[in-house]
DNA sequence: AGCACGCCGACT
DNA sequence: GTCGGCGTGCTC
């Protein structure tokens, strides 16, 4: 038997299957999904097994497996062929794709060791007393003499294959052979009192329970009268009882319930307001599905991982419930998979990586805010957990639930076309009023003179709600103080030495920092072209709003959240804490604020300017946008006092701002469609972004032009946009070119395939391939 | 990626 | 003569 194996080498060249020879004791042992250990080219490294067959097109000798790295197979069929699908998808490698499905704990880590027999008289002082040795951190000067010790053959190297966390386990004893006498009384006491026990039983207990020691046992294990094994044990956690309630559906639910099939793969969306009620109806299905002795998997933002979704899951299911998310210790995201390999538990709720749980018979796959671009892994491997979800879906014969208040315009799409069932909640469960929203023309108030950050209406608003005791939350898009530092005297803008970006001023520190690679700056007395004193900060952040605030309400408790002041989760569940109980009066952040908790009584939203997203340079920006005022808004009158949102912007009249004011989805849906058909924007072409980056400017731009005329020489019905400069231009010292594909046939994409390989060995350049 | 092989310069 | 620099090429 041969066995293709993916070697846990990430690198461009060795991102391939190598074929090695199943050795016979591991023919009935190794299938596909199990770790192997092996030796390559000629070092030790671990693999993952990806296919098994009975012949090979390798001409030379295969190598055989050295061993199995563990006990049973990390992953099955469906993961490789999951993790095939996000390497070729996304041009990514192989052995990334498989590492992201298994937790962190099961990581390989290499450990090189030097033995030696008799250790000769240069090497005392290296090795000391000990027989082997760690080659980590050892100086050259060491290493030279250790390897000269090697050729003469006197010392041997290894490499010792060792896991993150090593599975916690207990031993076991067990009657083998009941007809061999024991030696000693208390042998045969030993003997007696397992076989009236009858059962295995963990060496620990026996000792503990019996007093019997374990020389005792020991001794008979050896004489072959007792067996031993080892079993992992995992920590379980408490028992949580469940809630026998019953639920009742509102007609609308009820509708949206009956609309789906079990046992069939068929992807819905699920548009349902906020606070329609969506959650209970996920419920009812889980429900059903686990009726049927088939499991359930769930996914929602990382943010909407909150005690409350928590609480409601383990209230209706008990500890039949897997929570998943990154605030997990690695032992505990281990404990959990286990569990669900294990089948412990039938329903998984979790982040976007929990799409990779191994449910081995799944009844339904549900997506909560599937608009949420959270859901998309943008650093390798790239992979979006809906796509998962659809391959899943397909393997399980389930449906696929996505649901969201404003769907993704692709998927909407896809719902009215009748490629998905388009399940609807429009109406809000118990009649909650929506906030009422105010559009303020900010080329007004320029005209009328206030050059501030808030109009009249939002400052007055701002302070009568203060004066009533009532809480603010001020929305804007961007942190620090200004966007950036200019030079009135000769127009210089302070850049960031590394990126083609203009740095951004952070009063607080004095600083001036770029926002996309971290570089931080004392800030300038004088400008370093001309040396002039005339230095003026353009454009606000967040920082600048706390300032203003504090000069129109000196008294009043401002809390600011964004990237700046929020470095761990911690901080963030803290900031939170702190305004629920009242100990803050404004709310200023940025994204961060967007959705998450209910604050009861927040009577005023201030989206202070909603262009910032919308001017983004990307496709989806007007969605992005779209989503973002909508979910800020839903900050506001959450209570029993009425909410109130203004919405600033230099574009009153742009259909974003008027759908969003209007809460009218479908009107912003049929007007962005429309764009997207004239401009042949997903969902009408397949948009592929290809980047091209170089230390060396001019051959990433020379690059550029070779890669759009090899596309162009197969590009029917594609458009070619570009080369463009990338956003930024210059990233830590690398440029970056873009092209942009907007493809209507298959061909191009068929054509990119073809000439990737050729930059698999370019140390120069570097392309990289982005579905969009 | 990491390791060997190989072909040139500067040392005891 | 040899040690050791890093360019090149390969890994079933």
């Amino acid at each position: 038997m041969i066995a293709e194996v993916v070697v846990d080498v990430m690198a461009k060249q060795v991102n391939r299957c190598f074929d090695y020879l199943v050795p016979e004791h591991l023919e009935s042992i190794i299938k596909v999904g199990y770790r192997v250990k092996v030796i390559f080219g000629n070092r030790v490294v671990t693999g993952f097994v990806v296919g098994l067959k009975n012949s090979t097109s390798f001409k030379k000798k295969l190598k055989a497996i050295s061993d199995v790295v563990d006990v049973y197979p990390v992953l099955n069929e469906e993961f490789v062929d999951i993790a095939k699908f996000i390497a070729s998808n996304n041009f990514s490698y192989y052995a990334t794709a498989l590492q992201t499905m298994i937790p962190t704990a099961l990581k390989i880590k290499y450990q090189k060791l030097a033995r030696v027999e008799k250790c000769p008289e240069e090497l005392k002082d290296i090795f000391k007393d000990h027989k082997e040795i760690i080659l980590d951190n050892r100086t050259k000067e060491e290493l030279n003499l250790i390897y000269k010790a090697v050729q003469d053959g006197l010392v041997t190297l290894d490499t010792k294959i060792k896991k993150n966390r090593n599975e916690k386990t207990i031993s076991y004893v067990y009657v083998i052979d009941e007809t061999i006498e024991p030696a000693s009384r208390q042998g045969k006491a030993l003997l007696q009192y397992l076989l009236e026990l009858g059962s295995d039983i963990a060496i620990d207990v026996l000792v503990e329970d019996s007093g019997f020691s374990k020389n005792v046992i020991n001794t008979l294990i050896k004489k072959g009268i007792l067996g031993v094994y080892q079993q992992e044990v995992l920590s379980y956690d408490e028992l949580v009882v469940k809630e026998n309630n019953t639920y009742t559906f509102t007609a609308d639910q009820r509708k949206v319930y009956e609309g789906i099939e079990l046992n069939k793969a068929r992807t819905y969306l699920l548009h349902g307001v906020t606070g329609s009620g969506k959650t209970l109806v996920y419920m009812q299905w889980i429900e059903d599905v686990l009726k049927q002795n088939k499991q359930a998997l769930m996914l929602v933002p990382e943010i909407s991982l909150t005690p409350q979704i928590t609480a409601l899951f383990k209230k209706r299911f008990g500890s039949d419930v897997a929570i998943l998310h990154s605030r997990l210790s690695i032992s505990e995201k281990y404990n959990s998979w286990k569990k669900i390999l294990n089948k412990k538990v039938n329903i998984v709720v979790g982040a976007r990586s929990a799409i990779f749980s191994p449910l081995s018979n799944l009844g339904i796959i549900i997506i909560d805010e599937e608009h949420e671009s959270s859901y998309v892994q943008d650093n390798n491997p790239r992979y979006n957990a809906l796509e998962i979800a659809a391959l899943r879906s397909e393997r399980h014969k389930c449906p696929l639930i996505l649901g969201s208040a404003t769907p993704n315009i692709n998927d909407y799409y896809k719902a009215i076309n009748g490629d998905y069932t388009l399940l609807e909640l429009p109406k809000r469960v118990n009649n909650l009023a929506m906030p009422k929203k105010t559009i303020v023309d900010m080329t007004l108030e320029l005209k009328r003179g206030n050059k501030s950050v808030f109009s009249n209406v939002l400052r007055d608003k701002i302070i009568s709600n203060y004066k009533n005791d009532d809480q603010t939350i001020l929305f804007l898009n961007r942190r620090g103080f200004a966007s950036f530092v200019m030079c009135r005297n000769c127009g210089e803008v302070i850049k960031c030495p590394h990126c083609d970006v203009s740095l951004t001023y952070h009063a607080s520190s004095n600083t001036l920092k770029c926002h996309y690679c971290g570089y931080s700056q004392m800030n300038v007395v004088s400008c370093p072209n001309c040396q002039s004193d005339k230095i003026r900060f353009v454009g606000s952040g967040t920082e600048k709003i706390m300032t203003t605030l504090n000069e129109l309400i000196p008294e009043a408790k401002v809390l600011r959240v964004d990237l700046d002041t929020i470095k761990k989760v911690s901080d963030y569940e803290e900031a939170f804490a702190k305004f629920k109980n009242h100990e803050a009066d404004i709310l200023v952040g940025t994204q961060m604020i967007a959705k998450g908790l209910d604050f009861e009584d927040v009577t005023l939203v201030g989206i202070v300017n909603a262009d910032l997203s919308l001017n983004y340079p990307s496709y989806d920006a007007n969605m992005t946008a779209f989503n973002l005022i909508e979910q800020v808004s839903g900050r506001a009158g959450r209570g029993k006092k009425a909410g109130e949102v203004i919405i600033q912007t230099y574009k009153p009249s742009h259909f974003v701002i008027q759908a969003a004011y209007l809460n009218d989805y479908d009107q912003f849906f049929k007007k962005e469609l429309e764009l997207r058909r004239v401009t042949s924007m997903p969902p009408f072409s397949l948009c592929i972004a290809v980047v091209i980056q170089s230390k060396n400017q001019q051959r990433a731009y020379e690059e550029a032009l070779n890669v759009i005329y090899a596309l162009k020489s197969s590009a029917k019905a594609t458009e070619i946009l570009g080369p463009a400069e990338g956003l930024p231009f210059k990233l830590n010292d690398v440029y970056r070119y873009t092209i942009q594909l907007k493809i209507i046939e298959d061909e191009v994409l068929a054509k990119l395939k073809e000439i990737y390989p050729f930059y698999q060995n370019n140390k120069e350049i570097d392309l990289k391939i982005i579905r969009m």
